[in-house]
DNA sequence: CGTGTATGTTGTGCGCGGAAACAAACCACG
DNA sequence: CGTGGTTTGTTTCCGCGCACAACATACACG
């Protein structure tokens, strides 16, 4: 965090505090800033009428009078800027564009299969992408504040991040850098279940909660996690690497070649695996088979024994691997998502939250809510985008503008 | 965190800032504050000059000249004022009292076997304590900052600290409640694994670090987590609770009710009594047992082959418990301790570090040191009286001076 | 003992937020 | 339709805190 020490620091929290708050709750009156950010309400005119000067922010209607002057709103200008989110996936690439408001005005998607994807080919796709969606929403370069990225791996920031992606056969990429030699604008690239945990922290099932477990369920399984409304990311930003970790000694293989992980057991292709391990089947299983198959047991599980079995396994282990959150972070909330989890949640949600129970100590689970995610699967790109904004606001807007030339325009105004 | 709006609260922050780092790092001249706050050297002297005057720091000898004036040396007074920490443990009560430089001034210890703790007699031998140590010492009671609980059990704060400690048979007691009926000084209570690990944070193995996980191995088994030099608490402060993560589906029943417990197959019973499952024995072991017996085994263990079996086993199930850590916590540091912890370390350190390298992620784990806590049992109540002065160093002092009349002194001496 | 060098202190000015006075916008009621 | 009451928004003034720079201080060295 940024140090605290002169005055003029003092301006720079309260500006972004304001825009925090006005970007999370939508539109405010001037009073309900000043209760929200401690400030009074005189020094709330001023910093308002400052970021009305610059366009940050606009007025936005009335409230209803009680007898004396209507509160006037303002809220966030969401034509100020846009960001691009991206998600590099499982299963293919999203390249959306965004207003402040999080409204899509430009899509690009393209798929392709993912166990050995060529850094260089994700760049290509990625900036192939950048450029439709803005080619498409038609806005000028120097109104997007930035791009966020999603990768399916864990993120190390030294010199730019570096991807260690084991599903894409990423070992150390420095994706950052990569993409630089194409794209000018401010990157952000972060974990995609770290993303989606954002996303649904802003606009989705764990909104205005201050402590939250995001889990991620596809192939892979991850987490987000969520302290005091910030990203947990620990000493090199790998936390939340919830898919490997042991929940059976000596248990089933895993991909990542330790045994017992957690993944092993709820993972998309270790469900697909155990039902033919029960039932017989082909071995053959393409990525794309995947949902089909997962979608098939649990329409299936009243018929298929097998089926019931394998998902009564699955809602025993995910439960488990929960109450282990919940133990070790204490969280209030718990949101089950990624394809596999949403539809897993979908139907299983009260055997979850009983195998959960059987598992986690009484106190922290007397204090969790255990619920489903709301958004869908293209919520890694909303959440990659989100990331740009925070920096955003966190900086109280634009870093180029030059607080000193905006006071001489109010005052030649005067 | 107290939000900052006001010019008043910059100079609260660094007066804090200011002590916090004077605290940690020791004698300190101005300018190596100024670096360290960011601060420029005129309002260092400043902030400096007010702190001495006010008698909570104090000129510490000059430091070798170069050719120039000899940089000055402050530190903090450690006779400014006294703290008392209070261990509540599985074996003993703990009473000690401490100067700033957390210098014991007094001790009392009582001890007790805690199967069944009534609370009013735990209330009755640490107000006894706390009498004893404020007598022995000499000190006057206003000059005492506050006092530190550490407490076996969950700690959750609402109206006062309420204690669940499954160990000592407590159900939501109201111990601060209790406590305050007798005593009319500052009491914070927490968790005996965190203040350990506040210990530990402090002044032990993790000293300097961002982001630890301090282990602790005793009857029970719990954590302390550091993140951002801070206590990880969770959304009610029961975070850190490992010991009833699951390793095991299905596995060895815990006294929690639950199965397959780390605690179950690396808490002190849990080892003792494999070894007799295996090797047969005695079924009557009392707490006090406990200690011999696990040394016995640590002793034994190159002519017993099934003591080595058993802490072949414990090292396995620790190992795996401290992977799961880093997976999810992503620390810099793992610090093994409590008097268990202390004696498995000392001997098998390295088979540990290897069965943690098996299970954990191997970008995390590349990151982690796993240690042996530097700190002996006592550290408890250590950790538990740094709860006091972290508080009054974030207060910047004591709450009550009014800064008004200090800088007419000030003004009136010139 | 003077000169050079680095440290500590003392004014001065700028920018910030708070309090209070003031201006503005609306409702209600006669 | 106008006036008083009420609530909201703006402006002015003041105190405060920090940075900058000039000044005072303390030591080493020759």
């Amino acid at each position: 965090m940024r140090r605290l020490t002169t005055v003029r620091d003092l301006r720079a929290t309260n500006r972004s505090t304001a825009l925090w708050e006005l970007y999370l709750r939508g539109a405010l009156s001037r009073q309900q800033i000043g209760a929200a950010t401690g400030v009074s309400l005189a020094t709330v005119s001023n910093v308002v009428g400052e970021l009305i000067e610059q366009g940050l922010v606009i007025e936005s209607g009335l409230e209803e009078s009680n007898g004396g002057r209507p509160r006037g709103l303002v809220q966030v200008n969401e034509k100020y800027g846009f960001v691009i989110g991206v998600d590099i996936g499982e299963t293919a690439f999203l390249v959306e564009l965004f207003d402040l408001a999080m409204t899509v005005l430009a899509s690009h998607r393209s798929s392709t299969v993912l166990t050995h994807l060529e850094p260089e080919d994700a760049v290509t796709h990625v900036v192939e992408g950048i450029e439709q969606v803005i080619a498409d929403a038609n806005v000028s370069t120097k109104d997007i504040i930035g791009i966020g990225i999603g990768v399916p791996g864990v993120v190390e920031h030294r010199d730019g991040a570096v991807v260690h992606g084991q599903s894409v056969g990423w070992d150390a990429v420095p994706f950052e850098q990569l993409l630089r030699r194409h794209v000018a604008l401010p990157l952000i690239i972060d974990n995609g279940a770290k993303t989606l945990g954002q996303a649904e922290t802003w606009f989705g099932a764990a909104r205005g909660v201050d402590n939250a477990i995001i889990a991620l369920l596809g192939i892979g399984v991850g987490t987000g996690i969520i302290s005091n409304r910030q990203l947990y990311r620990g000493a090199t930003s790998s936390a939340g690497e919830w898919g490997h970790t042991t929940v059976v000694v000596d248990g089933r293989e895993c991909r990542c070649g330790a045994r017992g992980c957690l993944e092993a057991y709820i993972g998309a292709a270790a469900i697909v695996s155990r039902h033919e391990e029960l039932a017989g089947g082909d071995q053959h299983v393409t990525q794309l088979d995947l949902e089909v198959r997962v979608d098939h047991l649990l329409a299936t599980r009243a018929d298929d024994a097998f089926a019931a079995q394998v998902l009564d396994e699955v809602t025993t282990y995910l439960g488990v691997g929960i109450a282990n959150l919940v133990n070790l972070f204490n969280p209030q909330r718990v949101v089950v998502g990624g394809w596999v989890g949403q539809r897993l949640s979908e139907e299983l949600l009260p055997q979850i939250r009983a195998a959960a129970a059987r598992n986690a100590l009484r106190l922290p689970f007397s204090h969790v809510e255990i619920v489903r995610a709301e958004l869908g699967a293209d919520a890694v790109a909303l959440g990659a985008a989100t990331l740009p904004i925070s920096d955003f606001l966190s900086r109280g807007g634009p870093a180029k503008i030059a607080p000193q030339p905006a006071t001489d325009v109010r005052r030649r105004s005067v």
